[in-house]
DNA sequence: AAAAATTTTTAGATTTACCTAAAAATAAAT
DNA sequence: ATTTATTTTTAGGTAAATCTAAAAATTTTT
């Protein structure tokens, strides 16, 4: 049986590889919100049980078994999401703390349940994909908003930031999931984009659009 | 903050003192599958924090504190049963453990939300009442199935007994929430109970019979 | 390549919830 | 009313996950 904080470990280290491959220890105690010489302890801990691989200084990788073991905690997590925004009506910026309880309910049972309830979704409330329950993502085709260039255009379909505040910025600016938008020109001075949405002509900071993943349907 | 542990404690106080008023240190080691000695440890530390009164070797009593954290519990426990069996399709012999973590996830909003998309039900799956978000229960009029007398009939609104093995076997017989019964035997030899059930005759142990309750809309 | 800065680890403590074994209090039986 | 049995508490310890302070390794800078 794995621990709840077991758990978490697995998953800041699996999100964090998703950047760099050797995960350092200082960036975990940074997200988990404890000190550097908690998490070495915990690592061993983690690489005794054969979940992750570790080399002392080095930082750690999670094996097979540990990364099958975050996957499993994401697509929980995803899927609580989805639940809570389709059934329960939260707001995309609303949903995060309480999914991170939901996600250490530990029943294979009811997470199969719940995904059939929601009608096998693909992706959470922010885009993010759902792994299957053999740990499989659906292969996901987004680029920044800032990777357009003037004349493209292409739907939001995802973000890469989760915090309440970028979320809720983004909301009343009408820049949701499933909005079409194109760029309509850029700025030069700041680097901010102005977009086409919905027939209104808005503009966003780049780092706003930085922020904001699209899909392109291939047509640019 | 309320620890996991300490709710667990709460609940489990809660359900004893539903059947005497004074709960042994003994009775809450054996429910909540530890040791003695550890209960006393964990009631000073409830005590400390005003949830249980404590007088030594006299047991304890919830404080109106404790009482309503632990109605709180319980609320939650039976509205995520409710989710399991109307949404889910869980049986009503498989939610128990389930409900159990469940029940620790602590957002108001979460169940506020989940209360109102359940239809705020009055009673869980197996037909024990659901407090309201002020921790009141509606009046319930239950009578064991045992009390009734030749002739008398009632509708099945409960059990007292939640244990997988009984609640299938209830579920062979035929006897759900809902049913409507009549006793037409009562066995001398060994207590046991005959009904009539949707057109048959069953005979049913009196300790079976004993954890069945029954409304009657005082027609007998 | 030595010095400085950063990162990581070790060592030793703390807290929570648990344990065992023995002592103390209460309840039951003779 | 003693003795016996049961229940409860105390005392001292353990494991998990954390901490602080100091030491060691690595990386960066000069």
């Amino acid at each position: 049986m794995r621990s709840f904080t077991e758990e978490n470990y697995l998953k800041i280290i699996y999100h964090l590889a998703e950047k760099t491959n050797n995960v350092q220890t200082n960036a975990i105690a940074e997200q988990i919100q404890t000190k550097p010489a908690s998490v070495t302890d915990m690592i061993k801990k983690l690489a005794e049980k054969d979940l992750v691989d570790y080399v002392k200084y080095q930082g750690v990788t999670l094996t097979e078994k540990g990364k099958q073991a975050a996957v499993d905690i994401v697509r929980k997590h995803r899927l609580w999401e989805v639940f809570l925004v389709d059934k329960l009506n939260f707001k995309w910026d609303e949903v995060h703390d309480v999914a991170e309880e939901l996600e250490h309910i530990k029943s294979v049972d009811l997470i199969e349940r719940l995904d059939e309830f929601l009608g096998f979704p693909k992706s959470d409330p922010h885009g993010d994909p759902i792994p299957d329950k053999h740990g499989r993502f659906a292969k996901t085709q987004f680029i920044k908003l800032t990777e357009l260039k003037i004349g493209d255009g292409g739907t939001i379909t995802g973000v890469s930031q989760h915090s309440s505040a970028f979320l809720k910025h983004l909301e009343k600016l009408g820049l949701t999931l499933g909005k079409q938008i194109e760029v309509s020109d850029v700025t030069d001075f700041d680097g901010s984009v102005e977009i086409l949405v919905t027939g209104k002509q808005i503009n966003i900071s780049r780092e706003v659009a930085k922020h904001i993943l699209i899909s392109t349907n291939g047509k640019n």
